[in-house]
DNA sequence: AAAGATTGATTGATCAATCTTC
DNA sequence: GAAGATTGATCAATCAATCTTT
């Protein structure tokens, strides 16, 4: 009692790790329900037809994508093969390095991603305004960018999905 | 420039959520790590047993575990075989209810735990402790919990896993 | 030999259907 | 018939190994 905030038990530190967890696991629910609906089969398709959607030329390189979306390569492979099974995506073959190859929105692609998105965002922005004041978002925000480049910094060393020296901030899910 | 903050733009918000998922993703890879070390062989793992570790008695309905641990309750069926072949759980025939059963932890799980809960409660105060300011750390936590009980409020009604009632704190992963 | 990407084998999670008890 | 839990079939992600290009 009366003691200084610097002393948050272990307890409280676990509950907040499972907090992110749950809430985490919670948001994709809610997501997938609205985005089944509107076309997209599942929110991980989604987290990566938009990350396509907000790069220039609406193509990224597999290695880069499955960094930003939290993939290994191999899983990033399928879920690409699924995409492209669907007519959304198509690959490309990087000309300045054959080894490579860029995944790329096929213009279906495009139209579902312009047919969804304002409904999705509209749901986060519902979200966000019931549960946050208006000055708390900026401030939630930072805080998970702060976490966010922590995590990464801390799996690159090792070699990690999602361990990008990133500095893209195209970044949703 | 100098548009109040609720001007937040949709693709900041968009940005907000892809931050909370890659943290979440980021976390587990770091956690996974050290659990393996410890003995632990998942960071789902180690979900299931903290919270049977938390609870009166060590054990835990299997309804209301799966509920906790974002799983439905097939997911935990598994997940629970497999611990349970690895000599960490038990289950226990509920004698109120015969339909339910009991998910509870073994002398060797409760070992388990004690040996890797100090590592893992050290690990999360590093990596809270590097990445914020101590007075942050309540507001991040509360903004958590409000977000996680609105997403179980919203999942709720359409009967979700991690869609519980549940007012218990015990919430870590 | 190392980097980018893919494939095969395995593990983990889900949905739909089933079984038992209420 | 509904609730708690499990099983079968399927899908999705990972690791280890492989192929191509550098």
């Amino acid at each position: 009692m009366a003691i200084p905030s610097s002393s948050v038990s272990a307890d409280e530190r676990l509950t907040t790790i499972g907090l992110l967890f749950e809430s985490s696991a919670g948001l994709r629910r809610l997501f997938g329900r609205n985005l089944e609906e509107a076309g997209v089969h599942t929110s991980q398709s989604f987290d990566i037809l938009i990350r396509l959607a907000r790069s220039e030329g609406n193509e990224l390189r597999m290695s880069e994508l499955a960094s930003q979306a939290s993939l290994t390569p191999s899983g990033l492979t399928r879920a690409v093969d699924r995409l492209q099974g669907q007519g959304l995506v198509v690959r490309r073959t990087c000309p300045e390095d054959r080894r490579g190859s860029f995944a790329q929105l096929t213009p279906g692609g495009r139209q579902l991603m312009a047919d969804s998105l304002p409904g999705h965002v509209a749901q986060i922005n519902r979200i966000l305004e019931d549960v946050f004041a208006p000055e708390e978002m900026d401030q939630f925000s930072a805080m998970l960018q702060r976490l966010r480049d922590y995590t990464q910094a801390q799996n690159a060393s090792t070699g990690c999905p999602g361990a990008d020296e990133a500095t893209d901030p195209c970044t949703e899910g």
